[in-house]
DNA sequence: GTCAGTGCAAAAGTTTTGCATACAG
DNA sequence: CTGTATGCAAAACTTTTGCACTGAC
């Protein structure tokens, strides 16, 4: 029997080559190693953080750190990875078929963490009827300093 | 009679100069310039961008890159400001010290509209609490379509 | 007078680009 | 074959740092 979470990343790879064939772009060795390693550790990643890894866990493949942007910049723009930033280490990027969440983030380290609180967005909902808003979307971003920064 | 506005700036000056004194810091007309022209471009920029500002409103006064940062940098510490970043662009900086209140954006015509909701906060607080955070502030944005232009 | 702050320029770090080659379609 | 993708290195940016000098306290 199959795992699921292959069939995830089945299905999440076969989106993707779904969105480079309609868009006249190729299927590359180097983009399914990117695509793999975000999904096979799925967290949040600077480029070269994950250029790094890739790196260590395929080292006979020579991946550019060039290559890394340009795939990021191409999985941003299909919706497939979104991307973060903040304080002060640079763009992070995350696998964006995830369910709904939002983050906080330490303004010491940049250490993420996700969470999902179904009550906000309750509120949230109330809130734009009380403005006659009909509501679309929204961004919410905690920070703070996370346990590890505060005992330093 | 003396401009709100007025007293406001003279509130988050003092407030500066207190945090300096504080902290053996000293203050400078650089570092005063700064906080003004954040202050009275009550926005979200880039260190860059608020150095180019300084450059084309105070020619005479040689601002340095460099002093930008490092001011901001003093700023953010002294929570004075905070910084944050979306999508492509780098860092952006805010005062943040204005009062509370979050904003509903009309993703067709752009109004916003301000609100602020207790419950959501204690709700923030909560969820800080239960990841170990120290919360330091948050951003919320909630994307809708407003009323007048539901009813085109 | 002392010591933090400043401008400048150099350095360090990050992201993009130009180019010749490789390779997917 | 054609044209996109790649690796490399250089370039373009962004942010930080070293240093001698200035200026706040």
């Amino acid at each position: 029997m199959k795992k699921l979470e292959n069939i995830e990343y089945d299905a999440l790879l076969a989106n993707f080559k779904d969105i480079l064939k309609r868009n006249g772009l190729k299927f590359t060795l180097q983009r399914e190693v990117i695509l793999k390693t975000l999904y096979s550790n799925n967290g949040h990643f600077t480029p070269d953080a994950l250029y790094l890894m890739i790196k260590e866990k395929y080292p006979d493949l020579n991946v550019g750190i060039a290559t890394v942007y340009r795939t990021l910049n191409v999985l941003e723009e299909s919706d497939i990875v979104t991307s973060l930033s903040f304080g002060s280490q640079g763009k992070k990027f995350e696998l964006g078929n995830k369910p709904h969440h939002d983050h906080i983030i330490c303004k010491n380290c940049g250490q993420i963490v996700e969470f999902e609180d179904k009550s906000i967005e309750k509120l949230q909902e109330k809130i734009a009827k009380n403005n006659n808003f009909k509501l679309t979307g929204h961004l919410m971003q905690l920070y703070g300093i996370c346990n590890n920064c505060q005992s330093k």
